[in-house]
DNA sequence: GCTTTAATGCAACTTAGTTGCAAGTGTTAT
DNA sequence: ATAACACTTGCAACTAAGTTGCATTAAAGC
């Protein structure tokens, strides 16, 4: 996979094989995801998972925030971009937009928005 | 307190002595807080502070979020503005400068940062 | 091949937050 | 008053995402 290659190019980490199964997937990912939503796709121990995602967030290859539902979301650094978190539904939703924000002194690593997504105001106006 | 009682005008809320022991501690503080921060000043059960607080929330009198320490931080709704949350030592700042991030048909509750804030900066150029 | 270092699986643990339940408080109607 | 009802509280037990200790295994360097 050279793109996986590309990931971790000039890091200190080392391609084993459980590595290369979580940024597969994460690198196919259109979104933020769990580990509950892939522990299905999975083979290794939780652990293991927990493990080498904190290893590449030390690394900056990964991001991660907290969502709604109490569930570490992750995500590979592309292109940077903010996260629409609903606070009805929990879902995530990548944001194309750019925030104008900055803060000098401060280093931005991402942007989240809370509040309640399109289609649960759609239900809160029936 | 007046101005206690005024949070909870048109909400469902009785004032019970717990109620009004949350709010004055919300209403005092400059930043959010988490139940770890406050529950020295706190007399009733951790159960009490947390089905009341989520009860403010439900009511709209009060916001919340996820820190980084894993910890959910809340802050009674006044004047709408963002926060920043250091990925590095987890503190949270409140942050006066308004975004201009608008999204057509959903609703934002609040806007949160993360990165490294200036402190951490600092001491990483060291 | 041997040594050293890091990665893995498993089970036990941690901890912020939640839940069930019995007891307490308060409010309204009669 | 007091009976009836609804809501609130404290306590203890529980939940579940994520972490840690440790023995085993795999990999890299020589």
């Amino acid at each position: 996979m050279k793109n996986i290659e590309a990931l971790v190019l000039n890091t200190n980490i080392k391609l084993t094989s459980a590595r290369v199964a979580i940024l597969e997937i994460f690198a196919k990912s259109t979104k933020p995801l769990s580990y509950e939503d892939i522990k299905e796709n999975l083979l290794m121990d939780k652990a293991t998972f927990y493990r080498n995602i904190s290893k590449f967030e030390e690394e900056n290859i990964v991001n991660s925030f907290e969502s709604n539902d109490k569930k570490r979301y992750f995500e590979i650094k592309k292109n940077a971009h903010s996260h629409f978190v609903c606070s009805t539904c929990s879902k995530i939703e990548c944001l194309s937009e750019k925030s104008n924000i900055s803060l000098p002194g401060y280093k931005i690593e991402n942007v989240i928005i809370k509040g309640i997504c399109q289609s649960c105001m759609k239900e809160l106006n029936d």
